[in-house]
RNA sequence: CGGGGUGUAGCUCAGGUGGCAGAGCGUUGGCUUUGGGAGCCAAAGGUCGCAGGUUCAAGUCCUGCCACCCCGACCA
């Protein structure tokens, strides 16, 4: 490709409006052009990456023993209305309706579609398991996009579904996948965690996650550097404390003028933030009453109350509910003289407490010295306490430590959640008709492209792997006026093209500085400059990688370079 | 959905107290230059986010709306 023919426009300025590196680096390097909030265009340059990313995923999907669909954009409303999920996802699911007012939303996910079409053909456990993918654009009307790629509202995803007879042979296929995702990106040169991952009120069997550690992710991965255990932080059990060997000391009542927050009730009394009980008031289904107990110095997980109470339809209590139910305020509650309706759980770090400090519901007012047993009754022992670092591995029991993970890739045992509303049967080799057992497993492809160029960048521009780059080489000619540079590099190119090296052939005419500036931004692995030095047979090789410059012979160079990329795709 | 910020040339931005719409980069034409975003000359390029209001006069002040970015909440 010529790059004065190629449609590629790379800017001297940083964009305005991108913080994370790779979202800044993909619109100044030209590969992505913005629509609107979270809506990318891809340019020439950026289809080539987002091709190759394709390409390994799919070659991986194959192997494996995928049969790759496609799918449609435009879901008819009423599979989604089979299973619950028209209604259940919310707003985040982008409606239309057509000239007729049949309602449709633009898929964000394809569980209805694929086992609409599933269960039209599939009616035997002779026909099972299946495996099913696609790599399709989803539209999700996420409430806050971001970071160019990484969170949009329109994105490219791959998933897959499996279909199973039972949940052994569901689980061969998860197995299956599970190998597929860590082989796929490897070959992206990514390098993830699988994370033990949230199973959701759909209640699913088994849910891992893939993560790549970026202070640009949404998830809080947890990972043991002594044993390997990784899990999103949601799912991480916190088992109850120690039990603090003190003597009880008598219970007093203490004014505590003002003292709404932890902060201000630890440096009033003079009391550290772990020896003071917390008590945080929900109202599920914008009624009912449930108190949690923590200790002071931790904070709930909110997913972790969602899986105790079963349900995502709750929320903090407001002022004027936590008056009414209590006649108190915020910072004053406690576990004390509850109407019967206050459902009340014990987070585990409240076990094994001694003489803390404790609302009782009075504004203004704490007990101190309450002990468990002869104060207050300590039931329902429950795990909603926000996971720290330093807290103890699951498996281990060493320091865990915590980073921000972007999730690249989910895996889900499904189970039955979609086959039977929508009545995606088989009869087994008895005769009777039982639900498929499914699963699905997804891979956000725009957002590995954001992935790697966090993973592989510098101030100044990206270094794509050779698998991903969207050329392998860029060659530059320093000074086309000069006739014996051009002829090299002209004959160069040719050459490059017959030898099977993807090549960018940089002829505009623009100053020196210009084209390896761009060379640098736009991220091209290898780098053939011919300049000067052609009157002494010799090209510079540059390696953005390792930042080498390696003259070579005119004649051998192309040879040499092609091994080195074999090298680097193998 | 709550909080904060921004909106002026293709891009990055400047335009106290209201008074002729600006710069750098980019673009076009010309000359020079050729190993790290070149130099000189000339030119084109604007619904100052949108609507309304105050005023002799609004990019600037007031009201409403919209878009985009950031933080939080949310997140198969």
């Amino acid at each position: 490709m010529r790059w004065s023919r190629y449609f590629w426009h790379t800017s001297k300025e940083d964009p305005a409006d991108a913080e994370a590196p790779s979202h800044r680096l993909l619109l100044k390097g030209g590969f992505i052009k913005q629509v609107s909030a979270g809506v990318y265009e891809l340019t020439p340059p950026g289809v080539r990456v987002l091709r190759k990313v394709e390409q390994v995923v799919r070659k991986e999907m194959d192997r494996s023993g995928a049969q790759e669909v496609l799918l449609t954009v435009l879901n008819p409303g009423e599979l989604w209305k089979e299973t619950g999920r028209w209604d259940l996802y919310g707003r985040e699911l982008f409606t239309l309706k057509d000239r007729n007012g049949r309602e449709y939303c633009l898929g964000p996910t394809h569980e209805e579609e694929i086992t609409d079409l599933v269960r039209s053909y599939v009616s035997s456990y002779r026909q099972l398991p299946l495996l099913l993918y696609q790599i399709q654009v989803k539209f999700r009307d996420e409430k806050r996009p971001r970071f160019g790629l990484i969170r949009g509202r329109e994105f490219i995803m791959k998933d897959a579904y499996s279909f199973d007879q039972d949940e052994l042979s569901a689980l061969l296929s998860y197995e299956n996948m599970k190998f597929a995702y860590e082989r796929i990106f490897k070959k992206l040169r990514i390098s993830t965690l699988m994370v033990e991952a949230s199973v959701g009120a759909i209640g699913g069997v088994s849910s891992h996650e893939f993560v790549t550690l970026t202070p640009y992710g949404e998830a809080r991965v947890a990972h043991c550097p002594n044993c390997g255990y990784a899990g999103n932080a949601e799912v991480v059990k916190l088992p109850r404390a120690q039990e603090r060997e003190e003597e009880p000391k008598p219970l007093t009542e203490v004014e505590t003028p003002g003292t709404d927050t932890i902060e201000k009730l630890s440096s009033f009394l003079g009391v550290s933030a772990d020896r003071i009980v917390k008590a945080v008031l929900y109202l599920v289904e914008g009624t009912e009453p449930v108190m949690f107990l923590i200790r002071g110095d931790r904070t709930v997980d909110e997913s972790k109350v969602e899986a105790v109470l079963k349900t995502e339809n709750f929320r903090l209590a407001e002022d004027r509910e936590v008056w009414e139910l209590l006649r108190t305020r915020k910072g004053f509650i406690g576990p004390f003289n509850l109407p019967p309706s206050v459902k009340l759980y014990w987070d585990n770090s409240t076990y094994g407490l001694k003489n803390v400090v404790i609302a009782f519901n009075r504004p203004d007012y704490h007990y101190i010295n309450a002990n468990p047993g002869r104060d207050y009754q300590q039931e329902r022992f429950v795990d909603v306490c926000q996971v720290e670092e330093g807290d103890p591995c699951p498996k281990c029991g060493a320091p865990l430590k915590i980073d921000r993970g972007l999730e690249l890739g989910h895996i889900f045992l499904l189970g039955t959640r979609y086959s039977e509303p929508m009545k995606a049967l088989y009869r087994d080799p008895e005769g009777r008709e039982r639900p498929i057992f499914m699963g699905c497993y997804g891979i956000g492809i725009s957002r590995c492209i954001s992935a790697v160029v966090e993973q592989y960048h510098d101030e100044k521009g990206i270094k794509w792997p050779t698998p991903v780059a969207p050329f392998e080489l860029d060659l530059i000619c320093v000074n086309p006026t000069d006739p014996q540079q051009k002829e090299v590099a002209d004959r160069l190119y040719l050459l490059a093209q017959q030898t099977g090296i993807e090549t960018i052939y940089d002829d505009r005419d623009e100053s020196p500085g210009f084209k390896f500036a761009d060379a640098d931004l736009c991220g091209f692995p290898y780098r053939l400059v011919v300049g000067k030095k052609v009157k002494e047979g010799k090209v510079e090789l540059q390696d953005r990688h390792r930042g080498e410059r390696t003259d070579l012979d005119i004649d051998t160079a192309l040879e040499h370079l092609k091994t080195l990329i074999e090298k680097d795709k193998s």
